[in-house]
DNA sequence: CTCAAATGTTTTTTT
DNA sequence: AACATTTGAG
């Protein structure tokens, strides 16, 4: 960093600056890209151009700010408030699709409606409730009752889904997503077709008509485009790297008006390629916006320069990208290479993990200081059973998330009817709770639920077994309409928690989760403002249960969950093919590149320890190529010069302190124990 | 014909 | 934990 003097008249301090980094924080109004590799400061450069803004005189709400999630935003805008006070909070943040979900909300309100195609008191579903949907056009219109090879509900919603966010036709879509199906094109387009009739009859729009309504009201409305661009004096887009063509689109639109949009991103950490981003949308932004300022954020202030060597030689592994290197200007003393340790298979490789943990917290580094990162969640497993008998708390992140689980969706169900009764997806899931209702036998219910008048009593299905529990969904929907939000989602919990133990055998389990429910809700002062949070942004398992918040804990990871943190600690799972990379890209060059890129996030989470584990054997998954290496490492150029080898079973001292050896004693046994079995 | 229970298989990543 | 498939009950 250098020393040089805050610009006169600023009123944003920006000594703390490289000479980079101020240049993009202090740039004039037009179209900028800023390539951020990671640890370089790109947050802390978006929080000063924000302040930066702010103290020129521009209008809070006039500022758009889109992330990747909505933690980045409110952490972004806090820090910002703090630099130049409360009117950060007035600016517009958040993910492409609440902006979007919110900007719809207010157009249909205001007489849009009618172009959108929605009312303003549309629900937003989430992957599952539209391949529910999907499921149910599918069964309606009998296609592949017959023949056996008819794509699945989740699968034709991918089809549907890459058409949306990739453009093009269906049959492109097929093509690229798997064009086994290629036959059944008829088919396909019949339940896309009736897909996108149902959802609009029923008020409802999945994540991709978020981005694609708007994208096209602003694309063909002159109206609406006045409107919305015209208040979007600056527009900042974080994370660029992953948006997919839509969301490059609405950027471009929103910023028609006045004519500034500063992307930020780091086309090494393109990693959401399986949800459409495109690393083009970065990487040809220079050309094309031509006369687009570009500035590049190389100095990194987060990892030791051995953590940076590893990196950089996954960076030149890749293909494509810009031409850059990370370096740090700081030096650390006698600072390690990053360890890959062999192990034998995954009871082993959870045990090490647990010693290291153990050892670099002998070596006073937190537990809050350090993470643990997989491919897919599901590798955790072990860990965690090894993590608990060692007492070690920990959170994790990524995977099944909190109102993803069953029993939460089955309350939300209830609640989604309350404010939408057209919601076909949730009076399917309501109704199959009770005894003796079947997909057929819903389809007549809700058919009746949908018709004029809809359905204001179960007279029509007397003499059914089931005739009183529809009388009581049906008495329930209609008290809740006049409750308060909070007595709504008490009501709601009770019904489900009523038929709870008839229903799950970990019925215990659940009903803790039931209890988090009422509390997630009290943040809100509507129910609308509940429904449409929860599906654009779930709160996580661990933030339900905040009542027992620790401070002292282990984090457990998804590395697309980790994006954008970092721990001093880091130890990276499951480095053997078929696990990361995952044993879908093996065959597939492009795919293969996507897996490296998400090995460079992993690695770049790093400050100071870094510890990747190549387990010998994983047992089971026939289907998959588990070998003994990993394509992803034998990649990285100087791999040796960069490593530091090691044997499972010696775990390297951190720092030089200690022995490397767990203190609990109990988890000492236990290593040992694994240890002596392993040399029989 | 409809649904429920039991069984076996298959698990990527997420707005 | 969710899916498909099978089998049996009503």
């Amino acid at each position: 960093m250098s020393g040089r003097p805050a610009a006169p008249g600023a009123g944003v301090d920006l000594t703390g600056l490289n000479d980079a980094q101020r240049a993009a924080v202090t740039a004039p109004s037009g179209f900028h890209l800023v390539v951020a590799g990671a640890g370089t400061g790109k947050t802390r450069t978006l929080v000063h151009r924000v302040a930066w803004l702010l103290e020129q005189g521009a209008d809070p709400s006039g500022i758009v700010l889109l992330t990747f999630t909505r933690r980045a935003a409110r952490e972004m805008l806090d820090r910002a408030s703090r630099m130049v006070g409360p009117k950060a909070h007035r600016v517009q943040g958040g993910t492409f699709h609440a902006y979007a979900s919110r900007v719809l909300r207010t157009l249909a309100r205001d007489g849009f409606a009618e172009r959108i195609g929605r009312s303003g008191e549309f629900t937003v579903m989430d992957r599952r409730d539209a391949e529910d949907l999907v499921g149910l056009v599918r069964n309606d219109l009998g296609v592949g009752a017959g023949g056996r090879r008819f794509p699945n509900k989740a699968t034709l919603l991918k089809f549907i889904s890459r058409q949306a966010n990739a453009g093009g036709s269906l049959q492109d879509a097929v093509d690229a997503v798997n064009p086994r199906f290629l036959d059944d094109l008829d088919g396909i387009e019949a339940v896309a077709r009736a897909y996108a009739a149902r959802k609009q009859q029923a008020d409802l729009v999945d994540y991709d008509d978020l981005l694609v309504l708007l994208r096209d009201l602003l694309r063909r409305d002159a109206d609406a485009r006045a409107r919305v661009a015209g208040r979007c004096q600056h527009v900042l887009v974080d994370e660029y790297q992953d948006t997919n063509r839509v969301q490059g689109h609405i950027a471009a639109l929103l910023a028609t008006a006045h004519g500034d949009l500063m992307v930020v991103g780091d086309e090494a950490q393109s990693i959401y390629a399986f949800r459409g981003a495109r690393v083009e949308n970065i990487l040809d932004f220079p050309k094309v916006f031509a006369g687009a300022r570009v500035t590049k954020l190389e100095a990194n202030y987060r990892s030791t320069q051995p953590v940076l060597d590893l990196a950089n030689g996954v960076l030149e592994s890749f293909s494509v990208g810009f031409d850059k290197r990370l370096y740090t200007e700081l030096d650390h003393k006698g600072a390690e290479r990053p360890m890959l340790v062999e192990v034998a298979d995954v009871g082993q490789e959870a045990d090490v993990v647990v010693a290291n943990v153990l050892a670099m917290r002998e070596a006073a580094i937190g537990l809050a200081d350090q993470a643990v990162l997989f491919r897919a969640a599901f590798h955790s497993a072990v860990l965690e059973s090894a993590l608990t008998r060692a007492g070690i708390p920990f959170r994790k992140y990524g995977g099944l998330r909190f109102v993803e689980a069953a029993h939460i969706k089955d309350v939300l169900s209830l609640l989604r009817l309350v404010a939408n009764p057209r919601d076909e997806v949730a009076w399917l899931r309501v109704l199959s709770w009770i005894q003796g209702i079947g997909p057929k036998t819903a389809g007549r219910i809700i058919d009746a639920a949908l018709a004029p008048g809809g359905l204001s009593d179960a007279d029509a299905f007397a003499g059914r077994a089931w005739h009183a529990e529809l009388e009581r969904l049906i008495d329930l929907l209609r008290v809740q309409r006049d409750l308060p939000l909070h007595r709504q989602v008490d009501a709601a919990v009770e019904y489900v928690r009523s038929g709870l133990d008839a229903r799950y055998d970990d019925a215990w389990k659940r009903e803790r989760d039931l209890t988090a429910l009422p509390v997630l809700a009290d943040r809100y002062d509507s129910l609308d403002a509940f429904l449409a949070d929860v599906a654009l942004d779930p709160p996580e398992a661990a933030d339900a249960e905040a009542d027992e918040e620790e401070d002292e804990q282990l984090t457990l990871s998804t590395v697309h969950s980790a994006k954008g943190l970092e721990w001093t600690g880091v130890q990276v799972l499951r480095l053997a093919d078929g696990q990361f990379p995952s044993g879908y890209s093996l065959d597939d060059p492009d795919a293969l590149e996507e897996e490296r890129r998400l090995l460079y996030v992993a690695v770049t989470r790093a400050k100071r320890h870094l510890l990747l584990y190549q387990p010998r054997f994983v047992e089971g998954r026939g289907s998959f190529g588990v070998g003994p290496g990993c394509v992803l490492l034998e990649e990285v150029p100087g791999l040796d010069d960069r490593v530091q080898r090691m044997i499972g079973r010696a775990p390297a001292p951190p720092d030089g302190g200690g022995d490397g050896l767990p203190s609990d004693p109990a988890a000492q046994e236990r290593l040992d124990q694994v240890l002596a079995w392993m040399d029989d």
